[in-house]
DNA sequence: CTTGCCAGTTAGATCGATCTAATGTCTGAT
DNA sequence: ATCAGACATTAGATCGATCTAACTGGCAAG
């Protein structure tokens, strides 16, 4: 059992007061070396342990920041979540998780009991039906907060994201490149930013080439959506060449789809994703996707975050950092000639 | 700006006392319900937040836990971090998340912060070099923990991960009436229980069959590993016939590799993983394996921490969850014949 | 000799909740 | 009429830090 041991005793044991103890804590310049050290090694002698909850009753600040993502489970998120944790860590800062799974209520209650915590801040990807009124109500409360992959409707404050438009563009004519001229999109059923952004990339890309819009099959952005995808796609009268997919888990899954129908992805069907996440390289074939280095993406917000936090009173920032055409063998070499 | 509205601001509203609405907001039994709507009414009316850190001072427990987990890109420990995350929510709890990537500096550095903010218990999977010492000392500052995947040797404690050991004598009792008599085992570098586990099912197996132990690929269980553990496979004078590996992400980078140097998996070489992980299903040729259920796993980490905060006394619980074979192309039909 | 100042330290108030022990109020039994 | 006991509520202490404002002793300037 710990024997609650306090400044108190600390203090006791260095001969010395509470307040002297509290600031060789944080290091204060106003108390002299010898003091600081003889109080170091009270600290340790009596196995003291700062107590944040106390501190925080008079300070300002929880060193403390909520995480709130849609999913996990995708490698891509799981990416963005290692970025985070790691430059919260160097930071001295430690995140609270929660995955909202794209429900608002889940993310209602998560922000609910972060602001009770009083978290100093909030990395949001929001829920898809999360509303600009929502967002509002958060900065009326105060919280700070950034915005990661996806940006409300009608929301203010600093977001960190990929160039979705931009990829998609330079997606769309690799496969025009490529011969194609029959398109589909799959996933982007919930129309948040994010998809918004990358089937407006697709559809630009389409009309500068004086192409028709892709057709698009409303399924959701997981494994599952992909599958269904890939039998929509096989029941259309006149099939598509090229299978766009919102995500890199939408494309496992069409490609998965795909071949149980006897289709050769690469050959018969182009397919290609967005993230690059590790998986995408170790398929069969391998996924022609956009690299959006979700590590990277995780680290930006947190900086960004760390920085609010620092001065909320600077103006806000959007970073959309810029996505590379990774080719595989999904898209083939050509569209192949009927 | 929030105003900084307290207890005090409502009981002047509802014209109570400050004692009168803590336990209302807890919904004691020992206050009248008339007296309990109208202090609600005031609660909402002026825009209460609930200071969790000013509680904590006086009360027992903070409604947090700690989760710390080795790696979180494993799509293995984001499900289980997925099914820990829903499991508290439905508690009202909610999780410090810490990333440890295997390196004991982090993962104290963590777990001293979440001393420091009093988390009410930890959910651990252990960096693989912890010491039993190390869980001692935690175990007497009078932290509750589960450890979660990996149990350290010398430790006390719950626990709830897989049935390794079972799990992998009936994946390779699976591959022997295949007819595979040359067995490699990849992965495992890191000596923890898992792997120790594993490779000791494995190797039991053989043993009951009077076959020679794998060939031990001493790799890192990752995407990485299971490539370099393909070269070394590669480069033995006999090649055994069965790659098995010490989880499926590692699979995966076997896989590739493989194929890489022109084997084809399922035929040439017969490749399993541990797991389950969706991706399993998805590749090509699908990966044999052994599912897991990390989702299960980390719901059920949950339940016994929640168990054991509410009571420190009981007896410790070692879950060991059985796993079950799933068989894909990644084995083929049968050993070929020279 | 007094004053002012500085560096170093500290006593005591304070943050916002909960806990303890006590208070007042209303029954119903003696 | 008095008392025991249950019920509903509350005043004030308390948790363990930080903050504010004040206090020391020493030294230089006037």
């Amino acid at each position: 059992m710990s024997d609650r041991i306090t400044l108190k005793h600390v203090a006791a044991h260095a001969g010395v007061s509470r307040a002297t103890v509290s600031l060789v804590l944080r290091d204060s310049p106003l108390i002299a070396a010898p003091t600081k050290a003889r109080v170091r090694q009270s600290l340790a002698a009596v196995g003291y342990l700062y107590n944040r909850g106390a501190a925080t009753m008079r300070a300002t600040g929880t060193q403390t920041v909520g995480l709130l993502v849609n999913q996990i489970d995708n490698p891509f998120f799981a990416e963005l979540t290692a970025g985070v944790s790691a430059a919260l860590d160097s930071a001295g800062y430690i995140a609270f998780l929660s995955v909202t799974e794209d429900v608002v209520e889940r993310q209602a209650r998560a922000i609910l009991r972060l602001r009770e915590h009083r978290v100093d801040g909030v990395i949001l990807c929001p829920a898809a039906a999360t509303t600009g009124q929502d967002m509002a109500h958060l900065a009326e409360a105060g919280m700070k907060l950034v915005q990661v992959m996806r940006f409300v409707e009608g929301s203010a404050g600093d977001y960190a994201g990929p160039q979705n438009t931009h990829g998609l563009g330079l997606l769309t004519e690799h496969l025009i490149r490529l011969g194609h001229r029959h398109f589909a999109y799959a996933g982007g059923m919930a129309l948040h930013s994010a998809n918004r952004e990358r089937i407006g990339g697709v559809t630009d890309a389409l009309r500068r080439h004086g192409l028709a819009g892709p057709h698009f099959l409303p399924v959701e952005n997981t494994r599952l959506g992909g599958m269904q995808a890939a039998a929509q796609l096989c029941a259309l009268p006149q099939r598509p060449t090229a299978l766009m997919c919102g995500n890199d888990v939408t494309a496992f899954g069409a490609m998965v789809g795909l071949q149980q129908r006897g289709l050769v992805v690469g050959r018969d069907v182009a397919v290609t994703g967005v993230g690059d996440v590790p998986e995408a390289a170790a398929c069969q074939p391998g996924l022609t996707t956009l690299a959006a280095s979700p590590r990277r993406i995780g680290q930006e917000a947190t900086r960004l975050l760390l920085r609010r936090i620092a001065d909320p009173a600077l103006p806000a920032e959007r970073l959309a950092l810029p996505m590379r055409l990774v080719v595989r063998g999904s898209c083939g070499s050509g569209v192949a000639q009927p």
